[in-house]
DNA sequence: CTGAAAGCGCTTACAG
DNA sequence: CTGAAAGCGCTTACAG
């Protein structure tokens, strides 16, 4: 508890070596007597040792940082990475900072080059859509900088990546009401300029043809992600003579979006109609019923981020460049069986209170 | 573009300048004549001149790192501080290093030592429930590292801290409640061992005193900020006699609690009861009515943090420690003018549709 | 298996 | 107003 912390000169002394060989134990490098080792590591517990970040940046090729880039996510997204991200940072001996860019900048390049610049971090975090943003991507390359792609549109060669398979994950929810007995199963797309969208509509084509059920395409309605979007949907759908029996919204803001309007117009969800999202948002379990969505792995995608970022600066072999992470269906309350088989002749009588009332929980 | 970034070394050569003096330029000393300023200012941006971070952590008194310490936070609270503090960390050349702890874990004294001794941070922004951790605050203070205290329990003599006044908002939106002709309001409290819960608390109480409203006990019910304790609030307190009108929540998950409630009781929101909540989260907006609640000022609480510790780091004088920031409310649809005054007889008839269904957006 | 020397790119006193 | 020297606390070659 002196004025100064302890420095590596301090523990060479202690423990009668050379700081060599305190930093070799540090770095945990071979060829460093096991005798020898255990005396430095008691010295270093005893006197509180902990190197400097910015001396051992200044001298040798690691920072010990690692960049998370972002931009404009929703709060659920960005908590969700992070929260992996920090505390694989941490088992790692390293630490992460954060930086909010402007996608439609146009000196975006720059501002990357400023963070690279002044830190040096090891290796880079890019999520959507700065993942496929290829200013960023250059001014990366040129600062040899590596960095992991969360969910590109696509992958590039050479440039790892993590993601999860949307399409799949959209071809098992919308299979899971298929299984209910659902055959009008309504479908609001997600912001045409982002590659979830497409791949989510893939999977619920995919569903369909897999159960041989014929495409009804004045069952696709247009969204952007935004609750409004879907409420725009749902009112659509819901105004048909054939209405559908269950809708799958591209993500969950939609997915809130059609269950209130299913509400106002007194359909029973899920009696009446099954309804599921994407995303599972912290939103989804706050409304009755809960919503049937997708969980994704997004700590485990950052987890895995700073796996590859960190054997990468160590000379690890990295393994696999292009990660896939497995997702979860998760089944709440507003899916159901599909009703009994009458045509639904339009307006449904009934209230917006569900058949049967479920747990408070 | 060539290989290697440019130094002070670089700098220096082609300004005809000694590197002294580029330090002093770039730190924006004073004493240097102003056409020597010039010279070396050209030079820097046309070599793209960056100084390195590392490099001047070690030679000198600052590292330009702001850590931001945080423990189990909600999803929007950690993205809203974290878009403030990025934005202010960049105009003045820090960045922010985001670190999640336990606050439970007995060793988090040492968590916080070896972030502390490791990156050596100019300053550190702690959240709630860390800004109460006495642990956290001894190992900075051990350490010697300014911090913020964000919404603090108690204001510390000489530790700076940034809050809002939950008090006063919570009397202005129960002052709104009354000014809509509400006079039975309920209640739901927040988790008691929060700060925040017994703040809002009394701002109700002030409220309803304000207006010479006498307090109906029975009319105040527990709550854990969480979403079922919500719903549980509402179950009990919508089977009264004589019903509240309206509903005031300690957070916008119980208040959605409420919400969901009275739909599956059939009460009609806000026809028959008014609903408000407090944080203005982001579900606020994804059901209908909308939710009527207070907008936490968090992005500014955060800049105002940095701002604090950026002017401590330059030896600039803060201003005053203790900032109280202003809130918001913001009126949506979920409250409204309070039935007609004829005594409620218990099961109230009616849909759970709204009186109007009000304009899609 | 271990160590002495040089150097990373800046800032801090100290001179002039 | 400007600069030459020392040094921050490590790692990198290089020896032995």
């Amino acid at each position: 508890m002196s004025g100064k912390a302890p420095t590596i000169i301090d523990v060479a002394r202690e423990a009668g070596v050379s700081i060599k060989t305190v930093s070799r134990v540090m770095n945990q490098e071979p060829g460093v007597n096991s005798e020898t080792r255990g005396q430095v590591l008691s010295v270093i517990t005893r006197l509180n040792y902990r190197p400097q970040q910015s001396a051992r940046s200044l001298a040798g090729a690691r920072s010990f940082l690692i960049g998370l880039l972002y931009y404009d996510p929703s709060a659920d997204y960005i908590a969700g990475v992070q929260q992996g991200a920090t505390l694989r940072c941490r088992e790692a001996g390293y630490h992460l900072v954060v930086e909010s860019l402007d996608d439609d900048a146009p000196d975006i390049g720059h501002q990357v080059d400023r963070v690279v610049s002044a830190l040096r971090p090891d290796g880079m975090i890019l999520t959507p859509p700065l993942s496929d943003n290829a200013q960023v991507l250059a001014a990366l390359r040129a600062a040899r900088t590596p960095c992991v792609l969360v969910s590109p549109a696509q992958e590039t060669e050479g440039v790892a990546s993590v993601r999860m398979d949307d399409q799949r994950a959209a071809q098992e929810i919308t299979g899971l009401l298929l299984a209910l007995g659902h055959r009008r199963i309504g479908f609001v797309k997600g912001a045409a300029d982002q590659a979830a969208s497409k791949l989510r509509y893939q999977g619920y084509l995919r569903a369909l043809k897999a159960a041989q059920v014929p495409l009804d395409k004045d069952l696709i309605v247009p969204g952007d992600f935004k609750f409004d979007s879907g409420v725009a949907a749902a009112t659509q759908l819901l105004a048909r003579k054939a209405r559908p029996t269950a809708i799958f919204a591209s993500n969950d803001d939609m997915a809130l979006g059609v269950l209130t309007t299913a509400q106002r117009m007194g359909i029973a969800v899920p009696a009446e109609l099954s309804i599921a999202g994407f995303d599972d948002s912290p939103a989804a379990v706050l409304v009755w019923p809960r919503l049937t969505t997708v969980h994704q792995p997004k700590a485990l995608m950052a987890r895995t981020a700073v796996e590859l970022l960190v054997a990468a600066s160590r000379g690890d072999d990295p393994g696999q460049l292009h990660r896939v992470l497995p997702h979860q269906v998760v089944v709440r309350e507003s899916t159901g069986a599909a009703p009994v088989a009458r045509e639904s002749t339009g307006a449904a009588p009934g209230s917006a209170l569900p058949a049967k009332p479920g747990p408070g929980r």
